[in-house]
DNA sequence: TTGTAGGCGTTATCAA
DNA sequence: TTGATAACGCCTACAA
C-alpha cells in the first residue's frame, strides 16, 4: 500500500491508484486533475501530486469510449513511397494540434481488397475521420456513402461528387509556370509532361496553354509532348524539341524528374540553363529541386496545406453538415536558379 | 424499432443493436459473433443476420478496455521525408498481420519536446508497443526506462544498452560492397562516402577496408573520400579521385544520391559505366537507382525487415521478457548494370 | 467540498 | 442453450 515505485514494465497507473494514493475519491480526484471546480485548493494539490508521483496519464480509451470520440483520424492511402501522405499527415497534425488528435495511417498499396480491410479496422476503431490519399491525381473509387463517420478524399479526388475531395490547383498552376517564364523574359516557351493519361497532366496543360493564348504567344515544338513520368522521357523528348524547335528559350516541365532529364539533354546539346534556356519542373521534391544543376525552380502543390485543409474540413463536418464536391487548392511557385531572369 | 436501414452519418450500431434486432441477449449475440461454442446453430445465423444488416462492427475501444491492449502500436520518428518510417512501417503492419494491429504514426520533426508529447500521447492512448525510428544511424537518446509498454528502436540505436535496438549490418555491407566488385573482376576500388561523423559511413568503411585488406588490395585514392550525402560532394569527390587515382576501375558510393554524382563526373572524364568503371551506391533508392544511366546496383538495408523483426520483437516483449542491447540485420546486394561484369 | 452511482460497449463468468 | 451481471477506466449528474 506503500507509494508505488516505478518499476520496469509497471502496469499503467489508473485514477483509482491516483485516488487511493491521494486518500480522496475516484470523482474527486478526476475533478481535480481535469481542472473542475467545487475542489480545494489543497485537494487538488494533493491529488496532482500524486499522480506525478504514479506517472498517471488517463486512459484514452476509457475517455474515448465515455466521449463517443476518440480524437483518433484514419489516414487511408495508396502511396507507396509515402512523399504524398507524409507532407498531407503533418499538415493534418498540425491543424488539429498535436497531441489533441492522432493519425492512424494505414497503406492500402494499391490493393482494393487491403483498402476494404483496413478501412473496416478504422471504423472499428471509431476514428472521427477519414482521409483518404489517392496515388495518382485522378477520380478514384469513393469508399462508399453512408460512412458513420465522415470522409475527406486529398490529392486524387472521390469519383462520387457527394463526397468531399480536395485537389491540387492544377489548371492555375499551369498559368502559373508560364506567367512565370514570361515575367523572366521567355517567350518562346515548350512543355514536356509526363503520362497523357493523367488528368493533372491535361489540366497543367490546359493552364499553360490558355495562359500562353492569352499573352497571345505559341507553343514552342507546336504541341505539348506528353510522354512518361521518367528522366529519361524528359531527355528524349528534349532532343525532339530542339530539333524541332531550336529557338526555344523556356521548358516547363510536368515533373522535377522529367525537369532534370531536360537540363541533361539541353547540357549535352550545349546549351546553358537558364543562360539559354529557362527549366521549371513540378511538385518541389527537394532532392531534386536542390541537386539539380542549377537549383531547379518548381511547383508546390501545398500537401501539408491540403492536410491542413482536410483536418478543418473533417472537423467542422464533426459539428454540422460535410461538405460535397471537388475543392481545387493554389499551388505555390517556388522560383531557383534555373530560371533566374536572364 | 423496426430494421434500422443505413442512413447518411447514421451512428455505428453497437452490440446491443444486433442483440435486439436479433432478439436476443446481449450475451448471446457476443458470443455468436466471435464464434464461441454453446450457441445453437439457428440462433447464430439469426445474430450475424442482424449484424450485417446494421453494418456492424465491434467497438475496438470497448474491446481494448477489456482486454488491456489495443491492438495499435505508436512509430515514434523524426524522418522527415518518411523514407524510412514508411518501409519500416510496412514491414511491421506485415508481421503483425493486418488488421490484428494499427499503426499510429507520429513525426516528432527532429523536435525533442514534441517527441515527449507525441510519447506522451501514445502511452495514453495505450499502445501495445512502441518503435522508435532515428533519422539518422547513430545513437540517439533513449525515450526512457521503466515505460510500461516494450519499446524497440529501429535505423537508430538507443544510447542506453538496456534498450533494444535493431540496425542494419554496416560493417557487412561494406564488405559485402567490395566482395562484389571484386567477383565483377575491380582490384581498384575507391570508396567516395558522405559525412564521417555518421557512424553508418565509418562502419561501411571499416567493412570494405577489411574485406580489401583481406584479398590484398588496396584502396583506390589511397583514403576514403568523406564529405557529404550530396550529388555534389560525389562529383568533385570524383574529380579528385580521378586525378590522384586514374587508373581507378570501381567506386564503392556512400549513398545513391553519391553514386549518381560520381557516375556524372565520370562520364563528364568520358569513361564509360561500367566498363571503364563499374559505380555501386548504397539506400537502394529506386527513384535514383532506375533513373541513373546505367540502372545503379545499390545496397538495401531492408528497411521492410528491420519493420518485420521490430513488429516480432515487440509481440515477444508482450508475453515475456524483452530483449535488450543492438541487433545488426544484414543488408542486401541488388546487382544492375553499373556493375555488370567486364 | 466531497462521494456515490450510472453508463459508455464489450467480453467472460456463472446461473438459470 | 441462453441470459443476467460484473468487470475494464473514466466522467458527470446528483446526493450528502
Amino acid at each position: 500500500m506503500g507509494p508505488a515505485r516505478q518499476r520496469p514494465n509497471a502496469r499503467a497507473a489508473t485514477l483509482e491508484d491516483v485516488a487511493r494514493l491521494a486518500g480522496v475519491s475516484i470523482a474527486t480526484a478526476s475533478k481535480a486533475l481535469n481542472g473542475r471546480a467545487h475542489v480545494s485548493a489543497a485537494t487538488r494539490t494533493i491529488v496532482l501530486e500524486a499522480a506525478e508521483r504514479l506517472s498517471y496519464s488517463p486512459n484514452a480509451l476509457a475517455q474515448g469510449l465515455l466521449a463517443g470520440r476518440t480524437g483518433i483520424v484514419g489516414l487511408l492511402t495508396s502511396d507507396l513511397e509515402g512523399r504524398l501522405s507524409i507532407p498531407i499527415l503533418m499538415g493534418a497534425e498540425d491543424a488539429f494540434g498535436a497531441g489533441r488528435t492522432s493519425v492512424l495511417l494505414c497503406d492500402a498499396r494499391g490493393d482494393s481488397i487491403r483498402e476494404v480491410h483496413h478501412l473496416q479496422t478504422l471504423l472499428s476503431r471509431r476514428v472521427d475521420g477519414l482521409i483518404v490519399v489517392g496515388a495518382r491525381p485522378d477520380p478514384r473509387p469513393s469508399i462508399g456513402r453512408n460512412l458513420p463517420v465522415p470522409v475527406v478524399y486529398a490529392y486524387a479526388p472521390s469519383d462520387d461528387p457527394a463526397d468531399l475531395s480536395l485537389v491540387s490547383d492544377n489548371v492555375s498552376a499551369g498559368r502559373m509556370a508560364i506567367e512565370h517564364l514570361v515575367q523572366v523574359g521567355r517567350r518562346r516557351i515548350a512543355h514536356i509532361s509526363g503520362d497523357a493519361t493523367y488528368g493533372a497532366a491535361q489540366d497543367r496543360a490546359t493552364g499553360a496553354l490558355a495562359e500562353l493564348s492569352a499573352r497571345s504567344l505559341d507553343l514552342a515544338g507546336g504541341r505539348v509532348f506528353f510522354g512518361s513520368w521518367s528522366e529519361a522521357w524528359g531527355r528524349s523528348a528534349t532532343r525532339m524539341l530542339l530539333a524541332q524547335a531550336p529557338e526555344v528559350d523556356a521548358v516547363f516541365a510536368g515533373s522535377d524528374q522529367i525537369a532534370r532529364g531536360v537540363i541533361d539533354a539541353l547540357h549535352e546539346a550545349g546549351l546553358d540553363v537558364p543562360g539559354d534556356v529557362a527549366v521549371i519542373g513540378f511538385d518541389n521534391w527537394e532532392i531534386f529541386t536542390t541537386s539539380s544543376r542549377p537549383p531547379l525552380s518548381s511547383i508546390d502543390m501545398n500537401l501539408e496545406t491540403l492536410g491542413r485543409v482536410a483536418a478543418e474540413r473533417l472537423s467542422a463536418a464533426v459539428d454540422g453538415a460535410a461538405g460535397s464536391g471537388v475543392e481545387a487548392l493554389p499551388c505555390r511557385l517556388v522560383p531557383r536558379e534555373s530560371t533566374t531572369s536572364a
